[in-house]
RNA sequence: GCCGCCAUCGUCUAGGGGCCUAGGACAUCGCCCUUUCAAGGCGAAAACACGGGUUCGAAUCCCGUUGGCGGUACCA
């Protein structure tokens, strides 16, 4: 048995390696999935722990699928979360081009390379001929593997095929000649030795016709040429990985330290989709959560660190990281989990970061203009009312239904609440209250002068301070749960407070 | 079918032969605080998938079973 085809466990910096050289290899064909970007995260932080490089590359050969708002689209959600890249499609580097699409002439200098050695050959076979194969091998009940017809081809039988081929208007797809009696091996990373015999494998597709490779060959030859180090990636590369093995070990190239990582599942175990919680990052970013929380959430899927810290600053999660830490199983997303971080994040904002970032989301709900022709009343207004939030939101999201009645002018009563608070028994208190708070001028309208007035009522009457306060809570707000009575009275306004319990009034249910 | 990977509370996980009567976090439940809602504090309930080995001793090592996932493409 062949077993040289190890790749290093090695740790990084530790013996040998001159630089540690990571990347994502993202094919722009849709929106950004979690998945994509948590390996992209683990790859970022592993060359930043170790001062490594972290490369982003397309693989756009899949033409139908590939665009370049896609592209667009994957630079922006990897800028969100922090995650910068040190050469690129966009920035260029040292081996360039770094999209597949431009790396053409390469990848058919290494596929030739191979045809004259003898490990790749011609195929002629159509599509509908390999179906037949399978449906066969299928129905025999063996293990479906290409027959090579197109590898013992006579010379006579290969010009024929040829010639039938060009008439049709196509070119022949190169395939790869699988060794037989082989051990395709390697250490990986996180889940140590991994054995596939080569027979198990059928002799696979490297290049098109049209001179288009596929994965299995691409990605290795860019891994080579692009000098990368170690290849952190999701667990469903590791039955691709004894293909590129193989490649690797024809081109004469030792392969780099291999790492797969496990995937990120839905609640129902099975992979994120929209039935069983959001896949795509912008959806995140939507929902109104911050790109930290959301770093420091996908940091913990999947790796601990060593002190069992929950909320880590980016910084102390570079420094901790450590592949050695990976874990191997697969990790269910836990949004509950990760609103409960975001809040964290959200209550450590100070008032001024606060604003900044709920101001998107409270213009989105059509209660704030733009965020430029905002007066500085207008702001500081605003950084009140979103701190009387601070601590009962879990994302930005909910910032706007949250406020909202401190921005417009009519308000929506919860009919609930109004049957069960705003009854005619409460007549005589709210009367009081308004003839109370009346006296108050707008520059007195303070949350101690608000206590001292509402307060001094309930002693008064010997009452108890939820018989008085839920009935003007519901009248201000509309709602039964708000932030703390005087606070939101002195933040909504007297104009606005004295307008809505006289409406209240008006409106009192039988009771 | 075949090949491969995975398997500790509902979820994320710690654990790498005795320190485990299995620890932490989220969620859940209870209590405290309290003008409502939060936030916060305290506490409770909750797991080693199953069966064989190995060993004086197994959550930890080995084998099998079961289950989940992935591959079996001229997708990546």
């Amino acid at each position: 048995m062949n077993s040289e085809l190890i790749s290093p466990t090695s740790r990084p910096a530790k013996d040998g390696w001159h630089e540690i050289r990571v990347r994502i290899a993202p094919s722009p064909t849709g929106p950004v999935h979690l998945g994509n970007i948590h390996t992209a995260l683990f790859n970022w932080l592993f060359a930043r722990k170790y001062g490594g490089k972290f490369i982003l590359r397309f693989e756009d050969t899949d033409l139908e699928r590939s665009d370049r708002k896609w592209e667009e689209l994957i630079y922006k959600e990897m800028r969100w979360l922090g995650l910068d890249w040190d050469e690129g499609p966009d920035v260029g580097g040292p081996y360039a081009p770094y999209r597949q699409t431009e790396r053409l002439e390469i990848y058919r200098q290494y596929a030739e390379r191979l045809r004259e050695q003898g490990d790749v050959y011609y195929c002629y076979c159509s599509p509908e001929e390999l179906e037949a194969e399978r449906k066969a091998a299928e129905q025999s009940g063996t293990v479906y593997k290409y027959s090579r017809r197109c590898l013992h081809l006579t010379d006579t039988e290969r010009k024929a095929k040829e010639e039938e081929l060009r008439a049709a208007g196509r070119r022949p797809v190169l395939r790869f000649r699988v060794p037989e009696g082989v051990t395709l091996a390697w250490d990986d990373l996180i889940r140590g030795r991994i054995e596939t015999a080569s027979d198990t494998i059928s002799d696979f597709v490297i290049m098109r016709g049209n001179g288009i490779p596929l994965y299995n060959f691409a990605v290795v030859v860019d891994d080579i040429t692009m000098k990368i180090s170690h290849v952190i990636r999701g667990e469903g590369h590791i039955s691709n990985t004894p293909m590129q093995l193989l490649v690797y070990r024809a081109l004469g190239e030792r392969p780099p330290a291999l790492g797969h990582i496990g995937h990120i599942l839905g609640t129902d175990g099975k992979k994120l989709s929209k039935r069983n919680g959001d896949a795509y990052v912008g959806d995140y970013r939507d929902r109104g959560f911050l790109p930290e929380a959301l770093f420091n959430f996908l940091a913990l899927l999947g790796w601990t660190p060593p002190d069992g810290q929950e909320i880590l600053s980016r910084e102390a999660i570079i420094e901790a990281f450590e592949l050695e830490r990976v874990g191997k199983s697969p990790a269910i997303f836990d949004l509950e989990k990760l609103e409960w971080m975001n809040g964290v994040y959200l209550r450590s904002l100070d008032r001024e970061e606060l604003v900044r970032r709920a101001l998107p989301y409270l213009q989105r709900a059509g209660l704030v203009g733009e965020p430029g022709e905002l007066t500085a009343a207008q702001r500081e207004q605003i950084g009140r009312v979103v701190g009387l939030y601070q601590e009962r939101i879990k994302t930005l999201a909910e910032i706007g239904p949250a406020t909202e009645y401190f921005f417009r002018d009519e308000i929506e009563y919860d009919a609930k609440a109004v049957q069960k608070v705003l009854k005619a028994a409460s007549r005589p208190h709210l009367e009081a209250v308004v003839a109370r708070l009346e006296h108050l001028g707008a520059e007195e309208w303070r949350v101690e002068t608000l206590e001292r007035e509402l307060d001094g009522y309930v002693a008064e009457q010997g009452l108890r301070r939820l018989e008085v306060f839920q009935p003007i809570r519901v009248a201000v707000t509309g709602r039964t749960a708000s932030p703390p009575l005087f606070d939101t009275l002195a933040v909504l306004g007297r104009e606005k407070v004295l307008r809505r319990l006289r409406y209240a009034l008006d409106h009192l249910v039988p009771g």
